[in-house]
DNA sequence: CGCACAGTTGACAATAGTCAAACGATGTGG
DNA sequence: CCACATCGTTTGACTATTGTCAACTGTGCG
């Protein structure tokens, strides 16, 4: 079961295997139904919960949002994070086929599904860019379940810094929007694990930290050898 | 460190950040690059490799593939199989994102790339079906990061299981085209884990089998529960 | 018939998880 | 402005699940 969770009101299930027990949101659960465009939501929000009528399409404008989904007694599995300028909950599907939740302060835009749907038959620039991004998310899927299902702990950790250090104009200084029990479940690991991972990954000298969510790649390479797996004797 | 590789023949490897070492095929190595239609193929064959130009687009006709990509040291996940009726390599990249190789004999029809899009842009219902196949490819594939991340052993072999009797006509008798390894490196297992554990799902009375490709579900119903977490205390 | 290989089992090891305590940053109210 | 409360992070001791290694079994093919 995880905790690291803010608060305990339990959340009314809405899906069949969900029992009640362990279902929590980090936050008061105020569902993200408003008015019109470009929405302004509190960290730790649920956009929409795996299972819900796939009303909407969302744009996250500004902030980061996790991806995730859940087993019966509230193991989680975040399957991918997503910033501004990536869509939410296009696929064609009546219902989300997992939940989607802010981890920061954000700015959604949304789109009923019918007008996302006008919209990407009336542009065929827009159609094309979500080919591209579903291929893409496919792409990033798959490597995933390389790293969960091969990779040792030390490597997920070093390849989830530098798939983060990608996104960022600083390639060496990392700032993580997200906490620990987030990376842990991003990783298919513990949060416990995740500190005493990165711990020793400092102890080498391979990074430094000046905060929790600020850090320093001081050795590139070795952090690039053990994210592909060269390096598996580290620890 | 996975082992559980059985042809030692290295592979020269074709793509820039992969590292000569440790990547292997389990099959000498014959890549299928022969004539057009509908092709007979052996058993153990690659289709193409991880970082191959993506020349072809396949159709399986018959017979079982396994999609798989690898660590540099030869640790394996396969990410999924392919049956009757699937395509291969359709993804509009350059390069193939994984390695396919046969798992039986099978039957594949090859397409160049440049016939396949020609035929999908000609035919609105070959482009809708491969849009279906990428959103039911990604959405398995997010299943798939859950139970990598997320699930115990058992957990995993029951999931593993009820997916491939899903395909069959008699869903309580479940033939698997796959051995073991395959099995442990597509559920992120050891194949003697992937032993024990249906050892023990028999010792329960869960399951039963005649041999070992040919296994009954005895108790469909507890089998469920545990592929979905309900019951995370068996074991 | 026997060789080869896949599957199975068991003893042991190692990686990651659990539990619990302490630490540190952040934010609130006095 | 400080004291306190809270929540996330870190660390350590211990546990447990899964991996490793090795031997053995069973099955299919030449």
């Amino acid at each position: 079961m995880y905790t690291g969770i803010s608060t305990p009101a339990p959340e009314p299930s809405r899906f069949p295997a969900a029992p009640v027990i362990g279902y929590r949101n980090r936050q008061p659960a105020t569902p993200f139904v408003q008015a019109a465009l470009a929405e302004r939501i509190d960290a730790g929000t649920t956009v929409f919960s795996e299972g819900d009528d796939a009303g909407n399409v969302y744009e996250v404008v500004e902030g980061v949002v996790r991806l995730y989904k859940l087993l019966a007694d509230g193991r989680r599995q975040i399957t991918g994070f997503r910033f501004a300028g990536d869509l939410l909950g296009f696929a064609p599907q009546t219902h989300y086929g997992y939940g989607a939740e802010t981890v920061t302060k954000s700015k959604l835009r949304r789109f009923s599904r019918a007008r996302f749907d006008r919209l990407v038959n009336d542009e065929p620039a827009l159609a094309q860019r979500v080919l591209t991004v579903t291929f893409d998310e496919l792409r990033s899927a798959q490597e995933q379940m390389l790293l969960l299902g091969r990779k040792s702990a030390a490597e997920k950790i070093a390849s989830f810094l530098l798939k983060m250090a990608e996104r960022q104009v600083d390639t060496l200084e990392v700032r993580l929007a997200m906490g620990r029990a987030d990376i842990a479940d991003y990783l298919g690991l513990t949060k416990e694990t995740v500190c005493k991972t990165i711990s020793e990954l400092k102890r080498q000298g391979i990074i430094a930290a000046s905060s929790a969510s600020c850090i320093e790649i001081c050795d590139r390479e070795r952090l690039e050898d053990l994210a592909a797996g060269e390096n598996p004797d580290i620890f």
